[in-house]
DNA sequence: TAAATAATGTTAAAAAATTACATTTTTCTT
DNA sequence: AAGAAAAATGTAATTTTTTAACATTATTTA
């Protein structure tokens, strides 16, 4: 391998550098590999060794403890035990900790959780602020809102309606898609229609966001851009998810638009401001009829 | 200040060092809190400092800095440099930023993206593995799976049942309480009832929990431990999250929740082997019909 | 198989961090 | 308020750590 060879596989800056050690080992030399693998065996260790230490560990000289920073374009040993360091920070998960089928309970609670809030994060930097922005305009003047979603969207359109219902607002919800039509087409100006999907390609979901239109109602979608869905929207949030192919099922696409909603939701009653929110703990506090006595409390 | 003071306000050890030196500002001394501010202002770039480049910018010398790092109990300069790398780490949030009335757009939708994920890990760390896999055993075993909640717990079930009924496994859901009952009074030995509920306390899915039981169900209360929810149940799958208080809505919880039915159902499917995620591959492709297709693929 | 190239190690220099101690500042006591 | 004690800060020297320059060894290629 040259003198100044980098590893740039992956362009990916942001690359958790635990990944990128694992994802290049191939690419390494011989006494390369054995630094990466002890590093590899205990990094929470590494973070706090010095290079001489390290380089005794895996049985090499210190230069090449220090090619090996380097060669993972680190500026030296010092900026690579940062880039682990951070790596391994409380809460930065592995982003691509896929199940695998010999995972115990313990490694896929782990690693279903770590990619869910790796997700997020994705989902996070992908958010358009002005678009929130202006959606929760909307939301607050709005004389309705609609929630729409079908199959893993149903319970995310379900649970905005349980949000959005307590700021007294009409809000709707159904689950039926000939309910959903309907009640598109009594929609009008002043009307907001949010329809969610991940993927913005079910087809009953674009009709009715062609009805809503047509009834001059606004259409917000909390969706992929440039699917069919977002090319009838007015406004679309769009979510960037890592894809979770592995199990055929959705899973941080749908947490992601659940947080988004809690994003508006949020929004809406910031900008109704503080008698608002007095208002909302009576909501809340009406349910204390229904439930058990806390005690102490 | 003693020669070896070191600020332990909070004996969190976990807390994020950016945290520790705003909190104990008023603590430091002169010298050091001119230290503290100089990397409070920028702490992306303070991590790449020598310490030397530091005290010139604080304007004190050397050991100052090395103090200063001690005192937040660090073993020395590039010690505190990891913590603090760790601290800014993508995907760290701060543990406790709560929404403020004046935040923009910007703010509250990063504050919320936030607070989920560092929820999230404080939930991931709650969970118990071993009821997980009990959990998993159970349901796999199942002649019927019911998942019930109310509020905002039933777009949880909601989402439940979406995910279980791909399995090609007989599961319920209904919003309704009587139905929820009825339910209940039909179901036997064999049948796992699933109960969602962040605080554990309301009536209605407690008496559903004690009808189950009667009938010798097996109850699983996704709830918080020591409620009176889970002491009706046969085994319980508790998260702590922290409490979502200043909104008055559940937010966090309801995603803890929703990543543990994710977690519930990978376990599911791992216990299944692999025939029968073709299986669930086949479910998904089902769904290809009611689509758009995607160009290009 | 010899030349070229790459990989690794050795040694020395540079940089960085820490310690020990001196000086200054602050606080407390009388 | 003066002086002693304690704390804070700085200076200079030491130690540790990292890096650079060069030498050696291994590997590839023509």
């Amino acid at each position: 391998m040259g003198k100044h060879t980098i590893l740039l596989k992956c362009n990916c800056k942001n690359m958790n550098i635990l990944e990128k050690i694992t994802q290049h080992k191939s690419a390494f030399s011989k006494s390369e590999r054995k630094v990466a693998e002890v590093i590899l065996a205990n990094p929470q260790s590494a973070i706090h060794s010095s290079i001489a230490t390290l380089a005794k560990m895996s049985d090499v000289s210190e230069p090449t403890v220090n090619r090996f920073c380097r060669r993972l374009d680190t500026k030296g040993f010092p900026d690579f035990k940062l880039h682990l360091a951070q790596s391994l920070a409380n809460g930065t998960p592995y982003v691509n900790r896929h199940v695998d089928e010999n995972d115990g309970p313990d490694e896929y609670t782990t690693k279903i959780f770590e990619s869910t809030m790796a997700s997020l994060e994705v989902a996070r930097q992908s958010v358009c602020v002005n678009t929130v922005n202006r959606v929760v305009d909307l939301l607050t003047q709005a004389q309705r809102i609609s929630f729409f979603g079908l199959g893993a969207s149903a319970s995310v359109a379900h649970d905005a309606l349980n949000k959005f219902f307590r700021f007294n607002v009409p809000v709707v919800y159904f689950e039926d898609i000939l309910m959903q039509r309907m009640s598109c087409m009594n929609s009008g100006s002043g009307d907001v229609v949010v329809l969610i999907s991940h993927t913005g390609r079910t087809k009953s979901l674009v009709e009715i966001a062609q009805i809503a239109k047509n009834n001059d109602a606004t259409v917000v979608g909390i969706t992929s851009a440039n699917s069919p869905l977002a090319q009838e929207c007015t406004f679309v949030l769009s979510l960037e998810v890592p894809e979770d192919t592995d199990m055929y099922m959705p899973m941080a696409s749908r947490i992601a638009q659940l947080t988004l909603i809690d994003v508006l939701a949020t929004g809406f009653t910031l900008r109704r401001g503080n008698k608002f929110r007095e208002n909302l703990k009576r909501v809340k506090d009406t349910l204390r009829g229904s439930r058990f006595e806390k005690r102490g409390g």
